[in-house]
DNA sequence: CACATTGTTTTGTCAGACAATCTGACACGT
DNA sequence: ACGTGTCAGATTGTCTGACAAAACAATGTG
């Protein structure tokens, strides 16, 4: 009922507590590669840095921690977490369960959820063509394998899969040079989906497969040399 | 090399910090029913409560919410979370596509995974044989559902599903009632490992499928009559 | 009865302090 | 030379106390 003066769903403030945006703000200082993985986050230093208080540092760094861009050894500090090649193909394995899942359930998923996965291909590769920044390729690009995880239609998987990202954001912090396989991988995401729009719900997930295969090796390779 | 001075790789002490050990009592005190789900979990008292300091208390709630055991409504403090049927139902969903990717992994899965299967498997029906605690056979059952992802040879895939667990428990702990179904689902967990050893793992998947949405069918029925 | 105002409770954040622990360096005894 | 004991410095873990901001309950006023 529009114009109804009883419903604003769409409507709501960020609550925001000082506490979420110094956690902000690291997360911001980690991606964009102003910290390197590996530097201590002193706890006083940071405080004094961002202008807030060391409790309020303490809270945001184990938000870092529980996300695991971050790795916290008692009584000795929190670390910018280094990504490691175990962790990267675990990520990997990992999000083929997820999106592999996502894959096969797309004729019984939701009509939404599929013109989701179709609009975050379409943001993709309109950001490609536009040749946007680094930044906003990454985040597209990551964007559109959460949504096919969305196609289960379960929250919690969902969140999981964000968790995966976030991860491999952090690896991808430190391989811009991987910038240049943008292209190729717009392709190869829309061929995924007209795999799965003719209905070859098999043939889209060892698809996926060979795709998340390849993604881990080149982040590996890069990781290598750097 | 046995007897070597230079690796005492097997060992290691609990760092057990005030703020793990107040987590681990209200945990505790959530399980066993002692805290009813939706109660607020005031600060001031806690700290009182307990004999800590509010941040700590604080810190412990944080761990909490971020485990999904409890809820933050900003400004408005810390609830006991209150399991609706929503969650249980996604909770299931996402259980298997975890669990089921573990099952159809079976074949590829290590040695040392499969052994552990075998060996969760063991443990819960000896508990259900030697008529166990209720608490006790919660513990091995899930314990059990964990240890099927732990065939993906996911670390990250694996401590998700015990995240989904934690959830569980959770509803668990408001209907004990549910223990009459214990006999029940060891029997049917042996078929489910049976059919696996056999190779059938298309038929162990399928079977998983059923099993969980019973088991979800359970659970939202004892939670609707409480 | 609707509405604005006030008071109370609880959280969010801060400041300062102390104990426990880790690190590294140095002296000591064998 | 090797291992051990000890110490100072740095950093975290925890406590105490306090205040501002927000939400809730009750009150007073039109």
């Amino acid at each position: 009922m529009p114009g109804a003066t009883t419903s604003f769903a769409t409507l709501h403030v960020e609550h925001s507590s000082t506490v979420d945006r110094a956690a902000a703000e690291l997360r911001r200082a980690i991606f964009d590669g102003e910290i390197e993985s590996g530097t201590p986050l002193r706890e006083l230093a940071l405080a004094e840095s961002l202008g807030v208080s060391r409790p309020t540092v303490r809270e945001a760094l184990g938000m870092l921690v529980a996300e695991g861009l971050a790795t916290r050894q008692p009584n000795r500090g929190v670390n910018v977490a280094a990504p490691e090649a175990s962790s990267v193909r675990d990520v990997c394995r990992a999000r083929f369960v997820l999106e592999g899942a996502g894959v096969l359930r797309w004729a019984e998923a939701d009509q939404v959820d599929r013109d989701h996965v179709r609009t975050c291909l379409r943001d993709y590769t309109d950001s490609v063509a536009a040749g946007a920044s680094y930044q906003e390729l990454n985040q597209r690009h990551l964007a559109f394998h959460v949504s096919l995880v969305g196609l289960t239609q379960s929250a919690r998987l969902v969140s999981m899969a964000e968790l995966l990202v976030v991860e491999l954001k952090l690896a991808l912090a430190q391989v811009d040079r991987l910038r240049r396989n943008a292209h190729d991988q717009a392709d190869s995401h829309t061929a995924l989906v007209t795999l799965m729009e003719d209905g070859d719900l098999e043939g889209a997930h060892e698809f996926l497969r060979e795709h998340l295969a390849e993604a881990a090796d080149a982040i590996l390779n890069a990781l290598q040399v750097s």
